[in-house]
DNA sequence: AACACTTGCAACCGCTCCAAT
DNA sequence: AATTGGAGCGGTTGCAAGTGT
């Protein structure tokens, strides 16, 4: 069928915005609303650029709730445990965090957070390696390597890392774990915290991640069903991640119907159903 | 000081979804 | 039921700023 363009590329300014362009849309927003309606928004304000430019630069940068500046660790653990368990769902992830937008989170992730969850899973490897192997009597046996695709997420593909069976992390093809296992990621006992001295603290917060209506509430206490991305990683989990901090399963999410679709559509979704109050 | 390289993030692209017709 | 058009999403790109040599 193909589609036309959302505007006309040829009569339309690309490119940073001008703060005189950010004033122009803020002003007209403030005053009038979108109206629903993107696409006849920028011709409205007086603005040369797409609806659809409009629409991201206010959604990203120009609302008034939008949070700038550094992410701290609560949010981090929250991105940590809801991309383990959703995958890339910027947006849903995001909602989960006042003030952050679906691009925050996944800059935040492609960036920063990533490379962290990288280098601390050298790191335990390095660590586990030191603790559990035996003094090398012989020339070391040639390791199977895991990549690891997780939920559908293909793309994410951290280095192929040898793993020891002793570490506890199977070679079994987690995209075909995970969906042998839901809900239930640790029943079959396929996947194990590689690293058991990371698992002792214990401690529980609650964050307000809204006014109203969501909070996610951390805690230390029982494992998560949640850690299979990162025990794939070898973390024991989010909370072994961040400061020993375990997600346990309390969202409140502020459109149920986004939760519902994200988990049945592809089966890509929340291990268990978030209730509501 | 100058250049090369890396990092962070704003912005864009192309696609899917969904409501309206 | 088929088509259309707008909204929204995730992936990717481009560039400015920062850092290293």
């Amino acid at each position: 069928m193909g589609r036309a363009p959302c505007c006309d590329k040829a009569n339309v300014k690309r490119g940073p915005w001008s703060p005189e362009e950010d004033a122009t849309l803020k002003i007209y927003i403030e005053k009038h609303g979108t109206g629903g309606n993107w696409i006849a928004l920028p011709q409205k304000a007086g603005l040369k650029r797409c609806g659809k430019s409009c629409r991201l630069r206010w959604l990203n940068y120009l609302r008034p709730d939008i949070k700038h500046g550094a992410f701290t660790e609560e949010e981090d653990t929250i991105i940590c445990t809801l991309y383990n368990r959703l995958g890339s769902r910027w947006s849903i992830i995001a909602s989960q965090m006042p003030g952050r937008t679906d691009n925050d989170v996944k800059n935040y992730w492609n960036t920063k957070l990533k490379k962290k969850l990288m280098l601390r899973h050298a790191n335990l490897s390095v660590t586990n390696h030191i603790l559990h192997s035996p003094p090398p009597t012989s020339a070391p046996p040639i390791l199977p390597t895991v990549k690891t695709e997780v939920f559908g997420s293909t793309d994410f593909d951290f280095p192929t890392v040898p793993l020891h069976p002793d570490y506890g992390i199977t070679t079994e093809q987690p995209q075909k774990l995970y969906s042998d296992v839901m809900p239930y990621a640790h029943a079959n006992g396929q996947v194990v915290s590689p690293s058991e001295e990371v698992s002792a603290a214990s401690s529980s917060i609650t964050v307000e991640t809204s006014s109203s209506h969501s909070f996610l509430n951390w805690s230390t206490a029982g494992v998560g069903s949640n850690d299979l991305f990162l025990s794939a990683l070898g973390f024991g989990g989010a909370g072994d991640f961040l400061g020993g901090y375990e997600y346990q399963e309390n969202l409140y999410f502020p459109n149920p119907s986004i939760m519902w679709a994200a988990s049945e559509t592809d089966a890509q979704g929340l291990h268990q159903s978030p209730t509501y109050s």
